[in-house]
DNA sequence: AGTGTAACTGACTAATCAGTCAATTATAGA
DNA sequence: TCTATAATTGACTGATTAGTCAGTTACACT
């Protein structure tokens, strides 16, 4: 039955993450993700020890998927703007697309339920951005920011995009809002 | 005895601020929050009568010091520059100074424990920076991004440069951040 | 068909929740 | 000092919580 234990798993995943970012985790009871998942309470403890599991698991989960859809083909890019470049689209493709899961690890990122080894765990997949923006700095095509800083920037300004593009019906809006905002962050950061 | 009923008034937000923030809306009882505040559970509701309305009285009292704090001493700077310069520094202030408060705004805002009602009342005080940036606009100085977009890229960074500060130990990377946080806003922003 | 095992169920529990209210205390004016 | 009124209390309530567990079901292998 090893397809059950999948389905069932992503299924009260997938409730608890609707849930999550209607309610909040405290808002939300393991009874009501049960139901909406079309499972037993106790189901949902034969897959996750305890509630906390379930959010640290659910955090672990969804913020891989969101570092693994940001790197995407940042190799093919030749100069470092490119890069940038590609990762922001990434990053506002996968916002845009997945925005129950963008808002999910948007609200809860400095949430005190999620535990510092899963703050940690989650923090290695993102050194190869690190990695990119000390390369900038060095190469003297992006100022002399911290890398903290220029990170935390640019990741804030997806937010604004995605959460703007949410908020907009109109498409055309969409890819403005898209290239305004990356305007202002490589304008910001860049050397000239 | 209007003293005294300041005082337990301002206890309860002040316990309640403290502990939403470390603990969340659902994650904090009223109890705890009375015996924080050194009253009885039923004097909370004298004073305010449901947690919902504690919790939006708070966010407004809270956000109506943030836009009074941020729009200190603008008239008597000249250009469009200075003024956005001045609203940076006083944010950046107001968010240093009061960090818990700052961390309870930007951890609540996009909650959906805060009515509409709310919101709306709260959004109201923050007409004076629209009308700043749509005239930056007008007058050429600033490119022509939409005024959401503006806005919220330039409150999302000061958040950042705030988190970062609280972060950081030492008071000489405290000045860089401020500095080159407005930096990267200005240059993204500005039309050359 | 019979058997062992893993998945699943939902009634159950002790703890905790927001909110109530009858009783108590403090205060101000006469 | 007496009295009326407002502020305060904390034990209490019905509802809800995370988590348990004895019993049921579904299935794989022989």
């Amino acid at each position: 039955m090893k397809e059950q234990v999948i389905d069932k798993k992503t299924a009260i995943m997938e409730s608890a993450l609707k849930l999550f970012t209607e309610r909040g985790f405290h808002g939300t009871s393991t009874a009501q993700i049960s139901k909406e998942a079309g499972i037993a309470t106790g189901t949902l403890f034969n897959y996750f020890p305890t509630k906390e599991n379930l959010i640290n698991s659910l955090y672990f989960e969804v913020k891989g998927q969101l570092s693994q859809s940001m790197g995407k083909e940042i190799e093919a890019q030749n100069t470092f703007q490119d890069k940038l470049r590609k990762i922001w689209s990434n990053l506002i493709k996968w916002g845009v697309d997945n925005q129950e899961k963008f808002l999910f690890v948007g609200q809860f990122c400095s949430s005190p339920y999620i535990t510092k080894f899963t703050r940690e765990e989650v923090m290695k997949e993102y050194v190869f951005l690190h990695d990119l923006v000390n390369q900038g700095i060095k190469t003297g095509v992006s100022r002399d920011f911290s890398a903290e800083l220029t990170i935390a920037m640019f990741y804030q300004a997806s937010r604004v995009v995605v959460n703007l593009i949410h908020d907009s019906d109109s498409s055309q809006n969409k890819n403005k809002f898209i290239e305004d905002g990356f305007h202002i962050i490589w304008e910001g950061l860049a050397n000239n």
